[in-house]
RNA sequence: GGUGAUGUAGCUCAGACGGUUAGAGCGAUGGAUUCAUAACCCAUAGGUCGGCAGUUCGAUUCUGCCCAUCACCA
């Protein structure tokens, strides 16, 4: 039975570029969306920006522009990137449109109507300049744990302690500088505690769809099961979905000055996209994919491919907001993980932050993209590593060596010798093709999303199709009077293996495998029925070269491209570096990202660095903290009465037997931290490979002639 | 700090419900070949299966601890 599947890519941000770490949740889903079209089910296939909120409406008033404009322009840009790379949607939406208003408005009311929306007061911090409350992105000061300067509302990233805006010492606002102030205001909630929403999530999350298949792979239930917590202990919190004015998005209804949080009507847009698409076709009915009871009735399903850093959303607020509003839940959602570069995170600095548009503006093929990323796809929530040297000696010799290289071989024979005929094939040889086909062991692995596995087997196949060839040596059966025939038959055999190939690659390499129809002039090639062979007496069309390789070359001028100048007047490299590197699709964390390229200072005065007490000191005592993985517990000596307590997290590299009697550097005048193990009353300072690439830590020592107590400077 | 995931040949990855000689592709080396964008074919070499300890007749596979990387949470 054919089946009629909704699929939906999670939508980028409406403030960026889409880059190489979009495109591998894309193009698996593309993979998926291919391979069940060529199978006979009927899929229909959307995304949409995600344009709401408070970093689209401040970089568009930066730009001069309107958001209206902003996200128009961003969309066309979006569109272009994805169809370039073969991620073919049937419609590509936005957020900020009537149908997605009708949903969320319809929703919320539902859920309104079912007494999970409430009301309550809550204290943020306001920008009385910009007059708006800010999200603690947006607020930045120095941490209320180490004090460190211009750390973001949540959390510290130089001592890694998380806390609330309001904790912060010195607050200012990212956006005008200013001091905020408390400022109260009423918020909606999504009541997400409920014991309603708590039990079906608990269901949802670790239940399987109506196909039997595990609505949430493994990996994801485990992390739903920390969110909720065991049975009978309740750790959701209610879900605060409203914002105040201004903020770029929908007024809730009948709560003027309130907005809906773009959170909440981001993967509505799923549904508005779905509706536009039933629109422009005509032929959708659109409640047997979005209404509880007719879904259930008509066995249509439902499934997102998301990014594992928004898994949170789809699969706690998502399923619980459609299932309280009388929607069809979803029935599985495909969680990819992030992309890593040469096995590190994208860096800016090193030219692996990669967009879209450069890979293609720097002519490079993004088939190579696709089938490398489909070889690295194995169904699960692990992390993608885009090794480029492993990138190129992947494509160049599965794809132009094993693959492209069987038709270039016989083509010729076939063209010069038969005028382009095929002659019947060699059953015996293609027995092997015949029972891969019908055991429907690649299919398997496609519909399991285990692409990796299902290239590891066509391309077991692509060396069958070559040792054939080679043991028959067409080019030797050419010079022979009289082997016309087996010549004939061989080229003939070959082609139809690689005919076999074609249809097995077609979900990944879709632009190829339209080339290799035209040049076997066959129909579009699909995946059900039995197996045949290429016809006798059927005609090809000459052969034209049908992929070309990499050439390493070409991979370093994109990274050169990419690779942005250290130059001072460039935001902070390690900063920008780091908050690049999170493909957050998620808007709170695209704050971060706008933020960090506003306030950045690249150098400090001779004062700034004044402030700091260095201090030589005499390592006196050190022991093993019980209880502690990495710290070492040190009395240091600087010359005053009693010698200090520090923890040092070098336990890695030092046995404190080693340490007793060293001179070293610590700051004397950083504030003293309670930790678990007692007070810390400064740091010593170590050096470290910020990369990680050459491990180790290593401790400072003045040169001889120091003593404990001597100022640093 | 807590929780989880990962760590298998130079590279990218399979696999092992604990059991004779741990696999593939690429790369390397040697050979063969020249139809094919020097591609293809044959063969060879390469691994203490992150480290240590335990359970067991037997562990790389189970358990604990440690190390490294990554993520989430606080």
């Amino acid at each position: 039975m054919s089946r009629k599947i909704l699929v939906t890519n999670a939508l980028p941000y409406a403030n960026g570029d889409i880059h190489l770490g979009h495109l591998v949740g894309y193009i698996q889903c593309d993979i998926w969306v291919r391979y069940q079209r060529m199978r006979g089910n009927t899929v229909h296939y959307v995304c949409a920006d995600d344009t709401h909120g408070t970093p689209v409406m401040l970089r568009a008033e930066k730009e001069g522009v309107t958001p209206e404009a902003l996200i128009a322009r961003v969309h066309g840009e979006h569109l272009r990137d994805f169809t370039d790379f073969g991620v073919a949607f049937d419609h590509y939406h936005s957020t900020h449109t009537p149908e997605n208003r009708a949903y969320a408005e319809d929703i919320y009311g539902k859920l309104k109507t079912a007494a999970l929306i409430d009301t309550r007061s809550i204290e943020q911090f306001y920008d009385p300049v910009k007059e708006m409350f800010l999200p603690d992105r947006f607020i930045k000061g120095e941490c209320p744990k180490c004090g460190a300067a211009d750390q973001y509302g949540d959390n510290c990233e130089v001592c890694g302690a998380a806390y609330a805006p309001t904790e912060l010492k010195n607050p200012y606002s990212a956006v005008s500088g200013a001091k905020p102030v408390l400022r109260s205001s009423e918020h909606y909630f999504f009541r997400l505690s409920d014991d309603r929403a708590v039990a079906f999530l608990r269901e949802w999350t670790r239940g399987s769809n109506a196909s039997g298949v595990k609505r949430l792979q493994a990996e994801a239930a485990n992390k739903m099961n920390e969110w909720l917590g065991e049975d009978g202990e309740n750790k959701l919190s209610d879900w605060d979905i409203s914002r105040d004015a201004p903020y770029f998005g929908f007024e809730i209804p009948g709560a003027p000055g309130k907005y809906f949080y773009v959170w909440l009507d981001a993967p509505i847009g799923y549904l508005a996209s779905f509706n536009k698409l039933a629109q422009i076709r005509g032929d959708i009915v659109i409640e047997d994919f979005t209404d509880a009871a007719r879904a259930e009735a008509s066995a249509t399903e439902m499934v997102h491919f998301i990014g594992k850093d928004i898994l949170y959303f789809h699969a706690l607020f998502w399923p619980a907001m459609l299932k309280f509003a009388g929607y069809r839940t979803p029935s599985q959602l495909c969680v990819n993980g992030f992309l890593t570069v040469d096995g590190a995170k994208m860096s800016k600095s090193r030219g692996t932050f990669i967009t879209a548009r450069s890979y293609v503006e720097q002519k490079l093929n993004p088939e190579w993209l696709r089938y490398y990323f489909a070889g690295k796809s194995n169904g699960t929530m692990e992390d993608v590593d885009l090794n480029l040297d492993d990138m190129i000696a992947k494509v160049n010799s599965d794809l132009v060596g094993k693959f492209v290289n069987i038709a270039s071989r016989c083509a010729g024979f076939v063209t010069k010798r038969f005028e382009g005929r095929l002659a019947a094939t060699d059953a015996a040889a293609t027995a092997a093709f015949a029972a891969a086909w019908a055991s429907g062991s690649i299919a398997t692995c496609y519909e399991e999303r285990d692409y990796s596995r299902a290239l590891r087997e066509i391309m077991h196949l692509a060396d069958l199709a070559n040792q054939y060839v080679n043991e028959h040596k067409p080019w030797e059966l050419a010079k022979q009077e009289g082997q016309e025939t087996r010549l004939h038959e061989v080229c003939s055999t070959a082609l139809t293996m690689f005919r076999d190939l074609t249809r097995y690659l077609k979900p990944v390499l879709p632009a190829l495998a339209e080339k290799v129809e035209a040049f076997l002039a066959i129909a579009d090639l699909d995946w059900h029925g039995d197996w045949i062979a290429l016809p006798a007496g059927h005609t090809i069309t000459p052969y034209a070269h049908l992929m070309t390789r990499i050439e390493r070359k070409q991979i370093d001028a994109l990274l050169d491209a990419n690779r942005e100048s250290l130059a001072p007047a460039a935001s902070a490299a390690p900063k920008a570096d780091a908050d690049t590197s999170s493909q957050q699709r998620h808007a709170e964390k695209q704050q971060h990202a706008a933020a960090a390229t506003e306030a950045a200072a690249a150098h400090i005065s001779i004062d700034d660095f004044t402030k700091v007490d260095l201090r030589i000191a005499k390592i006196v005592d050190a022991s093993h903290v019980d209880g502690a993985d990495k710290l070492i517990r040190l009395q240091l000596d600087i010359g005053e009465d009693r010698p200090r307590q520090v923890f040092a997290g070098i336990k890695s590299a030092y046995d404190p037997a080693t340490l007793v009697g060293r001179l070293t550097v610590m700051v004397a005048n950083l504030a003293p931290r309670k930790m678990k193990f007692g007070m810390s009353e400064g740091m010593v300072l170590a050096a470290s490979d910020p990369d990680g690439k050459t491990g180790g830590l290593y401790i400072l020592a003045p040169d001889n002639g120091a003593t404990p107590g001597m100022r640093v400077k």
